[in-house]
DNA sequence: CGTGGCGCTGACCGTCTGGTCAAATCCGGA
DNA sequence: TCCGGATTTGACCAGACGGTCAGCGCCACG
């Protein structure tokens, strides 16, 4: 039967125990998130994550069991830090206050936190294999209710009628391009642009005339 | 000096002569499209592409002369029909039936082409290492040209006024958007939902809400 | 000042991957 | 029919990859 190793920490099921194992375990899904950002689940090595943390290869496979379940638990706490500011959209709030606070938000998270971005994009991109039952399941329950709020807000004349689903798209692809196709974004703006200061302005006024009330009438 | 295999078929330098190499270049780049564009660059094997080309894999590199290749050459092709839409906006035209033919065309291309979406899509998270001098040269052109001819639209009050490059940038995240994260899309709206009817009348009341001239003077 | 277990590592393994090569097969034109 | 080049392939290689393992140091605690 097994023997040794009794304590080894495995996945994300234990308490971290020891500060030593907080500390790496950060360390290494730091490094993870670098690298996995950046070329991919398949096009990362574990001596690349390694050399980023600053830690032998077998020593990261003392922490994690695999290369897998550090890029699982990277997208597991990635979804609820990106998920955030859309739970703290508020029906007792000013309803396009509410919403532009939500473009607002999320695109700064796209200049804060470009890496976590592109995590997600790439997950998406392969079909989501890890994540989709998350997808299915809370994040589909979360985007009900807050787009039944919304709805209830365009009926009450509060905002223009639009179909509240596809304004949350609108509202994740408009500002996730910034992090994702930033380098397209500087190639074509050249130099001298701000990608982000400019895409305020801009998806501020396209959101407040989406929304704006009678429109025309 | 080297002898043998004198006229192997070197990139895309010169003409594919024999009707054979014409189909079977085509058939491998269908299959790295459908290969590279589900897995990247870097998850994806030669042995994949040659499994669905229906080819050996040393037949594979007597057509292209890497992996690599086959993937430039892909994006290569990719970026001309690309950009075609953008570049059939006529400033002739009626502006905001421009602009809504193209988003309606590109939101078309994203549901008949999302492999090429997505392997776009791929690239540029990766930084668009094989496409960086392209996207600054010929596409930074092509849509200072097109940018152009919209503020002009602008200036002349056809169309509310708007930054056209992030006109132009919204465009593009909003439609490749229902492509490249189609997984998350489905998996939010549910069954029984077509996210691309339901995008298409969404986009086309975004961009007419947008765009419409005097909003609200 | 032991000592037991946590933390860490060099060496190693089996597999996969991109790419090569010599040889076999195919095929159109003379 | 025959031939030379075009096409195809099985066998192979060197390196990279994810992961394992036995053992070594080190440190907190008694």
């Amino acid at each position: 039967m097994t023997q040794s190793k009794p304590s080894k920490p495995v996945g994300a099921a234990q308490r971290p125990q020891t500060r030593i194992q907080k500390r790496n375990r950060e360390t290494i899904l730091e490094a993870g998130l670098e690298v996995f950002s950046a070329f991919g689940f398949r096009g990362s090595t574990l001596d690349q994550i390694a050399k980023a943390a600053g830690l032998s290869k077998p020593n990261l496979l003392y922490y994690f069991p695999s290369k897998e379940a550090i890029h699982i638990e990277l997208l597991s706490e990635l979804m609820d830090d990106w998920l955030a500011p859309l739970r703290a959209m508020d029906a007792a709030g000013e309803p396009r206050e509410e919403i532009l606070r939500y473009v607002r938000r999320k695109l700064e998270m796209s200049q804060e936190m470009p890496r976590e971005s592109r995590l997600f994009a790439n997950e998406m991109l392969q079909g989501a294999p890890h994540v989709l039952a998350g997808l299915s399941g809370d994040l589909k329950a979360l985007v009900d209710a807050k787009a039944a709020m919304i709805r209830g807000w365009s009926e009450d004349g509060r905002i223009a009628p639009v179909d509240p689903y596809h304004l949350i798209f609108s509202i994740w692809a408009l500002t996730q391009h910034y992090a994702d196709f930033d380098v397209q974004v500087r190639a074509i703006l050249g130099p001298g642009h701000d990608p982000f200061i400019e895409a305020e302005s801009y998806l501020e006024m396209l959101f407040t005339r989406l929304l704006a009330p009678d429109p025309g009438r």
